[in-house]
DNA sequence: TAGTACCTGAGCAATTTACTGGGTTATTAG
DNA sequence: CTAATAACCCAGTAAATTGCTCAGGTACTA
């Protein structure tokens, strides 16, 4: 499991999909001058997107990128390995490394952290986790940009 | 919240002074060796660490490094966090940037989603993540079961 | 047929990764 | 007291990654 800005930039350029899920493909265009990423730099993330068939590329004017699947059937973990696609293998990925017990222990033990980790990313999907950030966000009542996100949600999702 | 193989060193060695935490300071030389990890590399990563006070350094013969907090008061976010330094701030770092709404939308996501990713490694303490794996170890009919189960974790990520 | 927007790839500066190799200083076992 | 030990310190460096620019090509639609 790998974490970095990488991951970020995609994990937010999808949710910038799932949020327009319903009005049809959105141009990488949009998405660059939306976040302030280089388009060439979203095109090599999609790219991979696309191989991982998380996304679809539709052609021609009005075209643009659209999620493949579901935003429910979407988890945060399933872009981040996408894109990752040189998964972090454990040092030491065979048996004949292994004979020295303790070294192995070690592994083990990250093994399973990054394999917690993965559940806990793999139990997030872009729905819900849209659907959860309205839900505080309409519980805010402070001065906090969260609540004009709120109506900004509100249009989509109405 | 940022995790790359760096991490996962500093969080590996980690577990090891836990492992041994009884049995005094532990050089750098034998973590070193234990894990296929260069001793210089592992200097620069034991300089954060310490001086984020998750360990202590004792010189001279017999010398070696210790937790300074018990294993059961260092978390996983702990260690990533303090060899990560320089944490990953979103992009729109302040309000002038916010005036698209849109665009701070994503950046509030992705801040949720990176604080429960936080929150989760901030659960998992190394003492509680041994004792977690040691009570999984003992149902295994054998020592040598954990050995087989850490070929197949490490292809399951591969 | 023109324009749009995906696709592809080469190349590049900046940063990070993981390491080599040179030391110095504090401590302690002998 | 002394020599071995192991933390500390720092400079350099090959390799990989990051995020980008530029320069095209291809499929689609209006």
């Amino acid at each position: 499991m790998r974490l970095s800005t990488k991951g970020r930039y995609a994990v937010t350029a999808m949710l910038d999909l799932a949020i327009h899920h319903k009005q049809g493909p959105i141009t990488l265009a949009y998405i660059s001058e939306n976040q302030g990423i280089s388009l060439s730099y979203l095109e090599q993330l999609f790219a991979r997107l696309k191989k991982n068939d998380l996304v679809e590329g539709l052609r021609g004017p009005g075209g643009g990128y659209r999620l493949s699947r579901r935003p429910e059937d979407i988890t945060v973990a399933d872009v981040i390995t996408a894109i990752g696609e040189g998964i972090d293998a454990t040092l030491c990925e065979g048996e004949e490394d292994c004979q020295d017990g303790e070294r192995c222990l070690t592994h083990v033990l990250w093994s399973r952290l990054g394999k917690e980790i993965y559940d806990f990313l793999n139990g997030i999907t872009l729905a819900s986790f849209l659907e959860d950030s309205e839900n505080r966000a309409r519980q805010q009542t402070g001065p906090y940009k969260v609540v004009v996100k709120a109506s900004q949600l509100d249009k989509t999702f109405a």
